[in-house]
DNA sequence: TAAGACTTTTTAAAAATTTTAAAAAGTTAT
DNA sequence: ATAACTTTTTAAAATTTTTAAAAAGTCTTA
C-alpha cells in the first residue's frame, strides 16, 4: 500500500512518469514498481497515456492518474488578515475559490468564523464530501503538524484546535501545517526549488517566515521550531517587536513594517499614491504593492528598506545553512523586482563573497499561489491513500 | 564487505555490542548480521565477550574489536598557532602523542613543517607504517573532504594540498577535515551529541566555528560551507575582521577577542595576572584560561564578553535550527563556568522564551580532547576497511 | 536508406534481504 | 519451584533487489 502511495503522489506532482522514471524517483526496483503500475491501472486509478518522446533508446511507457477520477482536495490558506478557500482536482487544477475573505486571526470568533465560511463553500458549490480526499489549512503561528495543534494561540481559542475542530465537523481527514513550510513546499515541488536539495524559502508576507528544505525534505528542527527567522536580533535600531525583544528582524523586514513606515511618511505630510489606492482597495499589503508597481517613490524607498534588512536576514542564513537556493516567495515576491537590488547590496556588504557565491537569490515565480499549492500538496502527502481505500 | 565496515566502526564507538543491538542500530536484519559477526569471529578481527547483564529476558552475546590487533591511527589535531600529532589504537587508547607544536599557519612553511613533524612522530615512536589504519588530520579553513583540500590557502600554499602531501610522501591512507567539523563529530559520538539527533557544536578556540548535526549527520551544506557562524553579522560595534567585513560574529566572539581586549586593557595600566602567566607559558589562550581560573576579574571580564556575544550567536541558531542541543566545545570549554552565566543572559535576552526552551545549552565534557577523537574518528569512518583488507 | 552500434525500457531468473514464526535462554513474581 | 513474561537466537517463508537477457528504438555512417 505504502508504495502505491509513493506512486501516486509522484504522480500527482509530475503528472506523467514511466516505471523506469518512478523506479529511480522512489529507489525501488522495477519489477516491483512495475507489478504497483499494473495493479493501479487495473483499479483504474491510473491510466495508460502511450510512449514517451524518444530519449536515445527504446521508448517509455508513460502513465498518468485517471483524470475522470471526481475526488477532489479543499484547501484553506490563512494569514493574518484575510483566508482563501479552494477546491482542486487531482490535475493541480483550481476549480473553484473564494479569496481573501477578511478575518483578522486576533478576532477570537476568527476560527469558528473559518468553519463557517468553509461550510457555506461546500454548500454553495454542492461538493459531495465523500469525494474530497482531504481538507489542508495552512496558516501562521508555531502550527505542529503530527498534534494538528496551532500554539500560538491559547487553549480557549478554536484556532488551537482548528484541525480537529473542522475534521470533527463535516467528518473529512484534515491535515494543517504552518504557512511558511507550505510555502516553502511549494517552491519544492513546483517552483524554483525542483532541483536543488538545501533550499530556503522566504515567505515574505505581513509578516516574515521561513521555510527550510535539508536534504529536499522539510526541516523542522527537534520540536517543530525551526525557522523563526523573523525573530532573530539583527536590526540595530532596537525598536520593539510584537513579541516583547527589541532588534528582531520582522520589525524592519516585513510588508507590515513598510506599510507602517508608509503610514508614518505620510501623516508627516509626505505624497503618496497608497493614501489614494487605498480609498479603493481594502487590502493594505494589495495597496502597497499597486502603488509599488505603479512607481511610487515612498513606497519604493521603503519597500527598498526592509529589501536591506531581509538581504542582511539571507547573510546570516547563507553563512551558517550554505543553500543552493534562496528563494523569496510569498505574497512579496510580487515586488521582487523592488527588494533584489536592495537584497543584493546588504548581501554583498555583509557576507564572505566566497560563500555567497554559492547560494542563488530568486524571486519566486509561483506568486500568489504558492500558498495554496503547497497546502493542496500537503492533503496529497497525507490522504492520497484514500484514493486506494475508495474503491 | 560493505555491512562489516558498518560492524566494525560501531564495534570501535560502542567497545561492546550484541547482535541484537548492531541489527537495531543499522537498521540490517539479524540473519545478516549474525552472518557477518561469524565471518569477523573466524577472521579474529573480533572477538566473543561473553553475555550481557539480564534486561529482563535471553541475557546477549557480546563481541567487540580484538584487543590483540596490532592497528593503529594516527591523528593529527592543527589549529591556527599549534599542532598536535597522536597515536592511537583501536580502544580509543592514545598511545603516543606530541602535544602543542608551535607552528603558526600563516607562515608558508607551515604544510613542510607539519609534514616534517610527523615524519618524525613516527621515526622516534618506532611506529610501523604498514600497522596505520590511516592518517586523519583536522584544521581550520574552508576544507573540502572529499577533494582534501583547503581552499582557504592559495594552491601555491603546501597547507592547501596538505592532505595529498603526506599520503603521498607516507603512502598511508589520509582522510582531512574542518577541525569545527571533528570537534561536532566527537561531540556526536563521545560527549554531549550522543543521544540527541540535532546538535550544534561550537568550536570555541582562537576563532568560533560550528558544527551542525542535522538527523544525526554531519550537515555541510550544498557545497561544504556550512557552519561559516564566525561571520555572521551580529556585532553591533562595526570593528573590522579579518575577513574584511565589519559586525562579524568573531570579532568579539573568540578567545582571540578576548584575548587582544585583555592585552589592550593591560597595555592601558589595568591590573592582570594575564602578563605573569604570559613570562612563563607561551600559549596565549592558555594563559588566558589559567588566569581565569585564577580568578583574575579583567580576564573574566573579558571572557564574560565574549560568552555574551556567543550567546547572541546561540540566539540566532535556536531561531533557526531549533536544535535539540547546543554545546560549548573546542579549547573555550574549560572556562565554560564563566562564559554560561552570559551566554544565558543573552539568550533570555535576544529568544524568544517558548523557542530557547526547546534547546539544552551545554559546556563539553570532552575538552581538550575532542577534536583529537573526533579526527581519529574520521579515520575510523573512512579506512576501517583496512581492517578487513590486510587479514 | 539500410546496417550496425548504441541506448533505454521491460521481462525473467537468480541472489540477497527482510519479515514472521518458532525455539531457546533467562528473569521475576508468586 | 513454577508460571508468566522478556529478550535473543535460529529457521523458514516472503519480499525485494540485483543481474542478465530480451525487446524496442534511435542514430550514425557508408
Amino acid at each position: 500500500m505504502e508504495l502505491k502511495e509513493k506512486i501516486l503522489t509522484y504522480l500527482y506532482y509530475l503528472k506523467e512518469q514511466s516505471i523506469a522514471g518512478l523506479s529511480k524517483s522512489l529507489a525501488k526496483s522495477t519489477p516491483i514498481v512495475t507489478k504497483a503500475i499494473n495493479e493501479l491501472l487495473e483499479q483504474k486509478i491510473i491510466v495508460d497515456k502511450g510512449l514517451a518522446a524518444s530519449t536515445g533508446g527504446r521508448r517509455a511507457a508513460l502513465y498518468s492518474l485517471n483524470e475522470n477520477l471526481d475526488n477532489f482536495i479543499v484547501s484553506i490558506s490563512i494569514d493574518q488578515f484575510y483566508t482563501s478557500i479552494y477546491l482542486s482536482n487531482l490535475q493541480q487544477e483550481i476549480l473553484q475559490e473564494e479569496i481573501d475573505i477578511q478575518l483578522d486571526l486576533v478576532d477570537p470568533l476568527a476560527g469558528l468564523n473559518i468553519l463557517t465560511q468553509l461550510k457555506s463553500f461546500i454548500e454553495k458549490h454542492h461538493i459531495n464530501s465523500e469525494k474530497i480526499i482531504g481538507i489542508g489549512i495552512s496558516m501562521p503561528g508555531f502550527v505542529n503538524m503530527n498534534t494538528g495543534v496551532n500554539n500560538s494561540y491559547t487553549e480557549e481559542n478554536p484556532l488551537h484546535y482548528l484541525k480537529k475542530t473542522i475534521e470533527t465537523a463535516l467528518d473529512i481527514p484534515t491535515v494543517i501545517d504552518n504557512d511558511s513550510r507550505s510555502v516553502a513546499w511549494a517552491e519544492k515541488e513546483f517552483g524554483g526549488g525542483i532541483d536543488t536539495t538545501h533550499t530556503l524559502v522566504i515567505n515574505l508576507n505581513w509578516g516574515v517566515g521561513l521555510g527550510i528544505i535539508i536534504n529536499g525534505e522539510i526541516f523542522t528542527g527537534a520540536t517543530g521550531f525551526a525557522g523563526e527567522f523573523s525573530h532573530i536580533p539583527l536590526s540595530n535600531t532596537n525598536s520593539l517587536c510584537s513579541c516583547g525583544k527589541r532588534g528582531c528582524l520582522e520589525v524592519e523586514a516585513s510588508l507590515k513594517s513598510a506599510i507602517d513606515q508608509t503610514e508614518i511618511a505620510i501623516q508627516q505630510g509626505e505624497y503618496s499614491i497608497y493614501s489614494t489606492l487605498m480609498k479603493t482597495m481594502s487590502n493594505k499589503s494589495d495597496a502597497l504593492i499597486e502603488a509599488a508597481k505603479i512607481g511610487d517613490q515612498l513606497v519604493i524607498y521603503q519597500i527598498g528598506k526592509i529589501g536591506f534588512m531581509i538581504g542582511k536576514g539571507i547573510s546570516t542564513l547563507l553563512h551558517i545553512l550554505n543553500p543552493n537556493k534562496i528563494i523569496i516567495s510569498g505574497r512579496g515576491a510580487e515586488i521582487g523586482n523592488i527588494l533584489m537590488p536592495q537584497i543584493q547590496n546588504a548581501v554583498n556588504e555583509f557576507s564572505i563573497p566566497r560563500i555567497a557565491r554559492m547560494t542563488k537569490i530568486e524571486i519566486s515565480t509561483l506568486h500568489k499561489t504558492a500558498q495554496q499549492r503547497g497546502t493542496t500538496a500537503l492533503v496529497v502527502e497525507h490522504h492520497i491513500n484514500r484514493l486506494l481505500d475508495a474503491i
